[in-house]
DNA sequence: TCAAAAGTGTTGTGTGTACACCCATGT
DNA sequence: ACATGGGTGTACACACAACACTTTTGA
């Protein structure tokens, strides 16, 4: 949560005062609406989430997933794609709604309901289009996590746990990867997620037969030993993901 | 939406007012929440959804899904549990979250973000529950629904659709059917909800296989032909399902 | 005896899984 | 020549799909 949106609940706060002799209110609440973004990508060979480091309470120097208040006139995906922008400066990536978290207590300071979404982006964007801003952040191994501010172990589990499902029945692990990669890098991200070993020879078969790959005239050398052949995924694939 | 929710948006509309000379309302808005419910049920071999009647504007006289607003201290679930009550007379039902809508203007009168619900109900539990409400309340064919008010129809489509999918990796159709069902019945429920013929014999066969049902020692007799055998599920299915 | 839905098995096809060796490269 | 990961094929088990006739009942 920015700096801003801090001052912006307290206001709010300080507006509901003087409303609370209102009889209505009592039943009926104004809720305010965040939205909160889990943002995955490997690193290190290990899955990772980032996670800004909050400056002020609640849950002060506390680690959280990024998100914020909506701006007048977006949609709420509009609202994840600008959170997702300021804290990555990528674009245009693949983002998907995952679940809308409201407990009455989950912000101690009002009802805070928050739309949660996630996406992946690949390493070799994060290196390019590292972040200038002075804030506490960092990708942290979803193995280790161990406490969060709010609810949002608890948000950043159930999109674990989306993804796997998404990547059972729709491959769509391409937005983890370089825009070419070897069929053991993608066979790498498979088991990450799904947090089992695979067969070498029947991923590359299945993934091979669905036909959203295709081969590059590229090679990679790493190490000494034999090159590996380049793969792409296809444009329709890309277009297929967006379509879910 | 029921009367108390439609004096309670005008109520904020007006408090809004005061609030406007404040230049940060212009960047931030306090949207409102709703919970909206997508209640199925199976009647006259049809897969049927719950709409209300709406009275007052926007979009006066037009069909609508229940919905309402949060009360004080509700979980998202506890307020569509609440309204599920409200409308059937039924507690204690599978429900399950669906997706949430925010588009800025789906309600011409404020920002309002709904989370939908989406829930099934054995028509039999409907015949013996039946609602003394004065609203007008009814049953519609999913494929004949052509407008409904705000953007219901969206919603009600998405809910399909997971319908759809959750039948295909977990069946869970029971809620849809009395305690005690023949396999046919079953299938038709299939078929209904996958908008496809399904083969008698691999339907038992597959269905039985599962081991989620058991024979009673009834028989169900229904025109001039043989009677079908009875079944119903394990309780240990039933517990399986709330787990998803 | 007829009409109407209930009930029942077998076979082919395709998909997932298990498993071991040769290849190309730099040192 | 060796160490290292890249790359390849076959056999078996299992799930899914296609398909037709007999059974039980009341009229």
């Amino acid at each position: 949560m920015t700096v801003p949106d801090d001052s912006f609940i307290e206001q709010i706060q300080a507006s509901k005062q003087s409303d609370s002799a209102d009889s209505k209110l009592a039943t009926y609440e104004t809720p305010l609406v965040t939205v909160d973004i889990v943002i995955f990508t490997v690193l290190d060979n290990k899955l990772k989430v980032l996670l800004i480091q909050r400056k002020s309470p609640p849950f002060a120097h506390m680690w959280a997933i990024p998100g914020g208040f909506i701006h007048t006139g977006e949609t709420l995906e509009e609202a994840a794609e600008r959170r997702l922008f300021e804290e990555t400066n990528v674009k245009g990536i693949y983002l998907e709604q995952l679940y809308s978290f409201g407990k009455p207590n989950r912000d101690p300071r009002a009802r805070v309901i928050t739309v949660a979404y996630y996406a992946m982006i690949s390493s070799d964007r994060l290196k390019l289009e590292a972040r200038a801003n002075a804030e506490n952040v960092g990708w942290f191994d979803i193995k280790e996590l161990t406490e969060l501010a709010f609810d949002h172990l608890d948000i950043v589990h159930r999109a674990v746990a989306r993804l796997k499902e998404r990547l059972k029945d729709s491959n769509f692990a391409f937005q983890l990867l370089p825009e070419k990669f070897t069929l053991t890098e993608l066979q790498r991200i498979y088991e990450l997620i799904l947090e089992q070993k695979l067969d070498k020879r029947n991923f590359r078969k299945k993934i091979l037969s669905l036909g959203i790959l295709y081969e590059t005239d590229e090679t990679k050398m790493e190490g000494y030993h034999r090159p590996a052949q380049l793969y792409s995924f296809t444009e329709r694939q890309k277009v297929l993901m967006y379509e879910l």
